[in-house]
DNA sequence: AATCGATTATTGCTTAGTGAACTATTCTCA
DNA sequence: TGAGAATAGTTCACTAAGCAATAATCGATT
């Protein structure tokens, strides 16, 4: 935490490079950048519900949605193959009968299975099936293609960088107590 | 397939200032791009469900979800505190048929009401009432503050800038066509 | 070992969203 | 003018998510 301490407005738009950063309680006005914070919200909010519905619509020819894809993504990294459906709640932000759900129809359809833990008998292992492994290959470059398309794509390399550091300074102090 | 390359680590956190911004297709590796996308995507997804739920959160002692928050400001914003439905649903992002339900639900609160329009008389004006106005006007003070809490507050007046630049790039370019 | 509390997953009920079908109106233009 | 296209809103059937309650299991403590 090197922050300097920097007073200066918030508005101007010039060569800035100073490291100005001062999270919370600047010794300007609050109201600035309470409105400021909202703006960039409701921004955020725009961006995710259009790429989303964008991201969404590129999947459909496979049959499988981005979240569908992502349960998938994380079983193919996982150990073994296979996840704890609270490991799976905890990485998809799910509730637990979401993952139950969410798990329920992809079985149906073969993509994964359902597997019982021989050490604690509570946990059910979610493991990926050979089909699985195929839908996701299919789908994963689609996925990625889709997100460059419809993100990666307008943005420079610089950008991307600036946006994923504030996003992680923000899931470092917000993202800890999601659980439920 | 086309593995790593990897060129500048990102995990670095040095001076960096050169403007290499380049939209889509860079010279390099496109396969490192779209990782990058990926992750910025993950991230954000993360943070608007997160920050979402927590704002969600500290709205509950009103009884009053952000959304039905943003469509009370959108009223009170609008010329003669109202909206058409297919202004709403534009605004919002949401379909015809979520605004008819979302405007149904505050009606019934008495929170807004329905007025039809003498010119077109396909139309319907979503209005708010004397109640609805006050709902907002407690309710956005306490949103803006969640906002700013859990958001705004762990970033610098740079930063939020920054996010806000790459923000409204991807907008610019995607936001067009999300009429339904 | 018996019990109380915490953890893991599932089920039922409720809420909110979507797309398709439908009605009613307005616009276009031949 | 009058037929067909376009627009605005609602309704219906379906999907997906959440919470609360439940069941089963594990662990710790006495």
């Amino acid at each position: 935490m090197e922050e300097t301490v920097r007073i200066s407005a918030p508005g101007q738009a010039g060569p800035v490079s100073e490291p100005e950063d001062e999270p919370c309680s600047s010794g300007a006005d609050l109201g600035e950048r309470a409105r400021e914070a909202l703006d960039l919200w409701a921004a955020l909010l725009r961006v995710t519900n259009t790429i989303h519905a964008r991201v969404t619509e590129d999947l459909i020819g496979l049959g499988i949605t981005p979240e569908e894809v992502e349960l998938l993504m994380r079983l193919s990294r996982a150990p073994e193959e296979r996840l704890r459906m609270v490991e799976v709640s905890r990485s998809l932000l799910l509730s637990k009968s979401g993952v139950t759900r969410l798990v329920d129809r992809l079985e149906q359809r073969g993509l994964v299975e359902r597997a019982s833990c021989p050490e604690d008998r509570r946990v059910v292992y979610t493991t990926l099936t050979e089909r699985g492994r195929q839908a996701f290959n299919k789908a994963d470059p689609l996925l990625a293609a889709a997100v460059a398309e419809h993100l990666g794509c307008h943005l420079g390399a610089q950008e991307i960088a600036a946006m994923q550091k504030g996003l992680r300074k923000v899931l470092a102090a917000e993202g800890g107590a999601a659980a439920k």
